[in-house]
DNA sequence: TATTAATTACGAAAAGCTTCGTAGTGCAAA
DNA sequence: TTTGCACTACGAAGCTTTTCGTAATTAATA
């Protein structure tokens, strides 16, 4: 639970995504990855990426000369860092209204709503 | 459900906490709040308030010298707003990964699960 | 009336985030 | 070798958000 790490901001969060979804990239397949949503200059990219690993969020191999990112945090852990802050800041703490919120307004599979019963079940059994 | 108003910000939320807790109120009021948990300083609460009332999320009764705001936007609307892109941003969309890990991280009393089984029951009659 | 205190108005600085232009570097192909 | 191409480096502009200082206004009070 180290988190030295500052919350990464939505052009970051972007490219985290991309490198979690994908492993190790270079900048020019992130940028194509971006690219395929909305457009994104190259050079804009590989400044992002160079603060990241000012920052700390990434780090680089640089024996080619095409360098090689690999995001230094990981997906979980950031994803609960950043649901802990968004609970607190949107819903004031409140995270059981936010996940009836979630679970009422969205298409939910019944093979998920029963992976969100056996969640609960696991947990109350370790209630007791 | 429509959506002209822009997300708000970080500081911009904060003042809408208070706002949806307390109803409407003076700068001086929200000023005070919010510095409970921050050294705010009271001229910025004020122009933070004046923009939102420039951006419509706020209104504001100028009847007495004591300008009295109010939220125009709603807290669940807002919340929801909020939550979509959340979702869409941390957790690529997958808002059942992000309801489990909300589930599996916090304490969660009997009662509140029950809450949320009773839901769940609740939209798979409906799918039915 | 004059003073004081609390408020609003508002420009502008400060800080952070994002974008971009330009220069430099190295490699491969002509 | 020379040219061209793809990449990195990096400063700075542009924008948004946040903070703050100062002036103007109003109301109560001495």
């Amino acid at each position: 639970m180290n988190d030295q790490i500052p919350k990464p901001t939505e052009a970051e969060l972007e490219i985290l995504q991309v490198l979690w979804q994908y492993g190790p990239s270079t900048v020019r397949f992130i940028n194509d990855k971006l690219s395929e949503q909305r457009e994104v200059g190259y050079t804009t990219t590989l400044k992002l990426m160079q603060i990241m690993v000012e920052k700390g969020i990434l780090v680089r191999n640089t024996d080619s000369k095409i360098h090689v990112y690999r995001a230094v945090v990981g997906e979980s852990d950031t994803q609960q860092q950043l649901l802990d802050k968004f609970v607190e800041s949107t819903f004031r703490g409140a995270a059981m209204k936010m996940v009836m919120q979630a679970l009422g307004n969205h298409k939910t599979s019944p093979a998920e709503l029963d992976e969100i019963k056996a969640l609960i079940d696991k947990i109350e059994k370790e209630q007791k």
